[in-house]
DNA sequence: GCCAGGCGCAAGGAAAACGTCAAGACGGCC
DNA sequence: GGCCGTCTTGACGTTTTCCTTGCGCCTGGC
């Protein structure tokens, strides 16, 4: 399910805006200005952001700035105003030309945001990751249950398997940008997350720590 | 392949950068002022831009807002004139610190969009450096694990490899500026390198000292 | 032949980074 | 309100890295 995040002060633009959004599927949360549309990214972690240039408190392109400065989620820049206003009703009406550019934007952002849409599966030895379905299943075929935030750590490693990923990037990606220097929760969740998947918990074969670097994933 | 748009309305510069990037595998294009520039997004819709300030027919900031209005590429902004057209010389000589940092800067700008794109992997007779991965593969199939500093200084003599690298340019970059007189460091971490990288670690063959001068990393 | 300066090499203690366990805080749900 | 799973926070022992020191080699100049 592909989570958007709608940044906008019109309140009926947003209003159908999620209406029309949750009817194809997508998972809509909204914010009506630029700060609490920041704080929203931070907390949510929204898959797309639509974006209004033209906030109350700030201007649109800080917000972009500040999003980009830590996510690399992809942002729909909506045009200027004026134009969108007098599409509102339109936008009421459900299904006008707007409406399908705006859906046509949001799947070429989803699609570009996912270049692993050949390799959806991660597999290693010990264990399997389906990065689509959002499952890891063990070579025993037992399904394991992931806690939220530790399926987003196994997939950001995942989705860099074979690379070195640094604490600060894994800390921004899940957490969120204030939390760049709690390494700490780093180890607590790469722990539970060996316990889980690693057949020798203390020694690891997959899920591999580089001192004073960061971590990588291993398939073999 | 990653698309270049270069606006600047200095000739020399442009010319300059575009005989780099096109060496690195980058599409370029180029506009000498605002207007031309924001056509030529508007037409080629570049991965990334890259703007200098003060154009001769409008505000760079300007520029920014205009394609910020409706694209969410990446802008590298080019700081005060001034201090960069002292550089195009060095620019033309084509392996300065100078293309070094925008290269790095242009790394950094992509990654979000095609991650692990155009890192390179350097490639020697005995051993390769992935510079996406942050791994060291020696010819044998083995990884070799390096500490932090170990790895820095290896990554920043492998991005000049060929090329001769004084101490003092290491230390700075490795160490911080405040590390210049500190020779010391550099012949017991190379000391290291050669002990996990070269076949014979006294007669180095891709770790070479120059004596004098500094260090040169060889690929045969 | 002798000295001085630059370099290679090995080893040890201080400091930082890491792993682990467990208890407290928080929020959703019945 | 109480229960449950999850996320945060704290404390402590272990591992790894970094900086430092000392010594010996080689080279070039006197």
């Amino acid at each position: 399910m592909t989570r958007v995040l709608v940044i906008d002060d019109e309140e009926a633009l947003l209003r159908a805006l999620r209406i029309n959004l949750v009817a194809r599927e997508y998972t809509v949360s909204t914010a009506s200005d630029g700060a609490s549309g920041l704080s929203a990214m931070a907390r949510d972690h929204a898959d797309v952001v639509i974006v209004d240039l033209g906030l109350p408190d700030m201007d649109g392109t800080e917000v972009i700035r500040g999003i980009r400065g830590w996510s690399s989620a992809p942002i729909i820049v909506l045009s200027a105003r004026g134009q969108e206003s007098q599409k509102v009703e339109a936008l009421d009406a459900g299904a006008d030309d707007y409406v399908t550019k705006l859906l046509a934007r949001l799947r070429a952002a989803t699609r570009r945001a996912t270049p692993g849409a050949d390799e959806p599966v991660v597999d290693a030895v010990d264990f399997t990751v389906d990065l689509a379905a959002k499952r890891v299943t063990l070579r025993s075929g037992a399904q394991v249950r992931l806690t939220p935030t530790e399926w987003q750590l196994l997939e950001m490693l995942a989705r860099h398997r074979g690379r070195l990923v640094t604490g600060r990037q894994l800390l921004q990606e899940v957490w969120g940008p204030n939390y760049e220097t709690e390494t700490h929760y780093l180890r607590v969740y790469m722990a539970q997350l060996r316990r889980k998947l690693e057949p020798d918990p203390s020694r690891p074969k997959h899920l591999l720590t580089e001192p004073g670097m960061g971590y990588r994933m291993t398939e073999g």
